[in-house]
DNA sequence: ATGTCCACCTGCTGGC
DNA sequence: TGCCAGCAGGTGGACA
């Protein structure tokens, strides 16, 4: 689930349950995602007042009226429960606010992460200090993509899931943007011509755009405790449709590197 | 520095 | 029906 759309989604659904409201009661309950939440947690967040909600890259970012942000990852299996009721086991953190809404970050998987970084240093947070530009940001052009691709022999596939180069997408949207930019995924990044840099960062400010838009058609999902989400998932051109048709008719392919799956149309990307 | 692979962890699906 | 291999949205470390 979670790449930048996703994330940005949840952000955007968390606003209405903890913008401007303080929180009553912090519970870890089991607090060793990939890494282990910071010892005190518990301290440094109860009682905070929640002051801004806002997402860098995917992780989303909980901001205090103390001078602490509240920075967590969802990894590949991580969602908010809102108003969970009965809680499973994959529920690791608990919040409530006090209007008495609770909060449940679950995550299976638990490759996500939480920790807390004092607000004025979260471009030093070493997470964040070699991140590349938003993708939906004017920093993010055919200009600085190119500057950034210059020189790599390595598949353009794999340079746009390197967060240093451009940060927030996943291995759904890459796909997806490839496809749409009509780029094949194993193409060197650096010998990518400059009308087609254009439309490759062109495709993949629309795909975020429109997977933004179809999850924040079901924000309401979010306040379901079994947090089923749809999403973007019926628009896919490409991802998961392997020997379906492309829209040019030639069945897609699916190809496995590095424990990741690349779909891809052999005729529409060159 | 760059490119590539793998481990981390749990749950689900599909084939036998 | 039951078991097991294979696969899943991410990241960072090890290696050549």
């Amino acid at each position: 689930m979670p790449e930048l759309p996703e994330v940005e989604t949840t952000v955007r659904g968390l606003v209405p349950v903890l913008e401007a409201r303080r929180l009553v009661s912090v519970e870890a309950r089991r607090p060793d995602l990939r890494r282990a939440f910071p010892v005190d947690l518990r301290q440094r967040l109860t009682g905070a007042r929640i002051t801004g909600l806002r997402r860098r890259a995917k992780y989303g970012l909980l901001d205090t009226d103390r001078g602490d942000t509240l920075v967590f990852h969802l990894g590949m299996s991580g969602r908010w429960r809102i108003d969970p009721g009965e809680l499973g086991p994959h529920d690791h953190l608990l919040l409530e606010t006090d209007e008495g809404r609770r909060l449940a970050l679950n995550d299976p998987r638990r490759f996500g992460s939480v920790d807390l970084v004092a607000t004025a240093a979260l471009d030093d947070y070493e997470a964040f200090a070699k991140l590349g530009p938003e993708p939906l940001g004017e920093a993010f052009s055919a200009d600085t993509l190119g500057a950034a691709l210059r020189g790599r022999s390595a598949p353009i596939k794999a340079l746009l899931l390197d967060q240093r180069i451009v940060a927030g997408l996943g291995n759904i949207y890459v796909c997806e943007a490839l496809h749409m930019a009509g780029i094949a995924p194993g193409r060197a990044g650096g010998r990518i011509s400059r009308p087609r840099l254009t439309r490759l960062v062109e495709a993949v400010k629309a795909v975020l755009v429109a997977a933004i838009e179809a999850g924040g058609s079901t924000l309401r999902d979010y306040a379901r405790p079994d947090g089923e989400l749809g999403y973007f998932s019926r628009q896919w051109r490409v991802y998961g449709r392997e020997g379906e048709a492309c829209g040019c008719g030639a069945p897609i392919r699916r190809r496995a590197e590095g424990g990741r799956s690349t779909f891809f149309c052999t005729f529409c990307q060159r």
